[in-house]
RNA sequence: GGAGGGGUGCCGGAGUGGUUAAUCGGAGCAGUCUGUAAAACUGCCGCCUGGAAGGGCUACGCAGGUUCGAAUCCUGCCCCCUCCA
């Protein structure tokens, strides 16, 4: 075959096997194969049950990546059967059924987002239904067969609740043995994951020789941990950084990992090389250098990864700008609304007294209301909270706090509402004299 | 099949007739500080209405009932868990 797998020299299988791996089982074997010069079939699956893809994830698309530049092919399996199981190793037992358009729906956000790091042209994608499709009971029986109790209780999940007591759903122990068989149906010569995958993988490794195969490689990577410095990144647990969020926004949840987490994001993250890396940690270890400034750094490395060298710049200066020097962004959103609608509804405001109009009744029927706007533009989730930040004094208008609901707003004034979400009102009712 | 335990706000977890929109902790939001780090401190943290003061509505698994008044008492139902078989 024309384009077989390099064969690999120690640096680079040092590159590939070291930086940014928990444990590669087996070794001698995994190093034996690079060195064959055999294209390598590389599988990683996920569930079609959370499209979204964050930098937790992209440590083992990485790796892909880096295989695949020595030649080698990635599987990626569609997991439309084990996504209605749900992987024991979370922490919620249940996951609602998707249907089918729904899986769908989640596959190609997936994928598109999976592709963002990992070379298509290289990639070979298949669906668990392919296979268990056909499945019938006896299939299930005799797949399930093959195993014990004992040999799935072997996993640190299971054996944890069996002995607190805790639920254990028949269909989970069933969760491994189907994606074992996944690597059996695409003959995988190496399984990628995260630590917390180990068992599943290694489950592979066992039906493949029970079926006469080869047994897989496990690659395990690291678990990154997120936003919050504690635990492992994950969207439940709202940690994350999407790999498909905006620039600036990478660029601003990167720059808010605590400073413990800097070198551990470099090392799986980035292409920083060894040497300067060992650099930036005797500097932070000295105190040679504003932790800040590496987390720029960093957070640079990842927008171009994700996007390209300008978009980080702009990311940059976006940053300096709006968050450090506390400016305005000079793009900000826009949001077209009719002041009329704003305005308090009903009837005409009740004059408190009866010398006239007060000062306040006045404005009344002249100015939107301010909370009203914040939920109408989505900057507040009810007019309870809009309110409630009011009161708070986090919300301003052309850089002016104010303090109550009814304010000074003209078509082109900009409103901010905590420390970094701005949006510019555009009155829509014809009339707009604006000398107010 | 038998015995027992339990279902409270985003999560954990108090509360067993009224002063409880519901102690407390965590998460979250906002503010001060600052490097969108850590730590600390402060406020908020169901919804609607009102400029505000205030008012209204909804809420402690579900449905009824007792009571001037229920998350708290009674009845039925649903669900979850543990142990024994």
């Amino acid at each position: 075959m024309a384009n077989e797998g390099k064969v690999t020299n120690g640096e680079e299988l040092d590159r590939l096997l070291r930086r940014g791996v928990a444990e590669v089982i087996v070794w001698e074997e995994m190093v034996e194969l690079l060195r064959s010069g055999k294209k390598l079939r590389l599988k990683e699956g996920f569930d079609p049950s959370f499209p979204d893809i964050h930098l937790g994830h992209m440590v083992t698309l990485r790796k892909l990546r880096q295989f695949q530049e020595l030649g080698h092919q990635v599987v990626l399996i569609v997991g439309d059967w084990t996504a209605q199981i749900g992987d024991p190793s979370g922490v919620s037992v249940t996951r609602p059924m998707l249907t089918r358009e729904q899986v769908q729906a989640n596959a190609k956000t997936y994928m598109e987002q999976f592709f963002k790091v990992v070379d298509k042209a290289r990639t070979e994608v298949r669906w668990q239904s392919e296979w268990f499709g056909k499945f019938d009971l006896a299939d299930v029986i005799r797949l399930t067969s093959r195993f014990t109790v004992a040999q799935l209780l072997a996993r640190e999940d299971f054996s944890n609740r069996y002995h607190e007591g805790r639920p254990i759903a028949v269909t989970e122990l069933l969760y491994p043995l189907l994606q074992a068989y996944d690597s059996v149906a695409v003959k995988a010569d190496v399984e990628f994951g995260g630590t917390d995958q180990k068992f599943n993988l290694l489950v592979g490794r066992e039906l493949q020789s029970m079926m006469g195969q080869r047994p897989q490689q496990v690659f395990l990577a690291p678990l990154l941990i997120g936003t919050d410095g504690s635990q492992k990144m994950s969207k439940s647990l709202g940690n994350y950084i999407g790999v498909a969020e905006a620039p600036s926004e990478i660029y601003g949840k990167v720059m808010s990992i605590p400073d413990d987490l800097i070198m551990d994001y470099f090392e799986l993250l980035t292409d920083v090389p060894d040497e300067e890396l060992e650099e930036f940690r005797q500097q932070l270890s000295k105190q040679t250098v504003n932790p800040m400034v590496l987390k720029k750094r960093l957070a640079r490395e990842l927008v171009t990864q994700l996007y390209d060298q300008e978009a980080a710049s702009e990311a940059d200066l976006h940053f300096s700008k709006v968050v450090q020097r506390k400016e305005t962004p000079g793009e900000i959103l826009e949001y077209r609304v009719s002041f009329k609608y704003l305005r308090t509804m009903g009837e005409p405001v009740r004059v408190p007294n009866s010398e006239g109009i007060s000062p306040i009744a006045s404005q009344l029927l002249e100015h939107p209301d301010i909370s009203r706007l914040l939920v109408k533009i989505g900057l507040a989730k009810s007019r309870s909270e809009a309110n409630r930040l009011i009161a708070q004094g986090a919300v301003s208008i052309n850089g002016k706090k104010i303090s109550s609901n009814i304010a000074s707003l003209r078509s082109g004034s900009i409103i901010k509402v905590g420390k970094r979400r701005f949006a510019k009102i555009i009155n829509t009712d014809e009339t707009d004299k604006g000398d107010r």
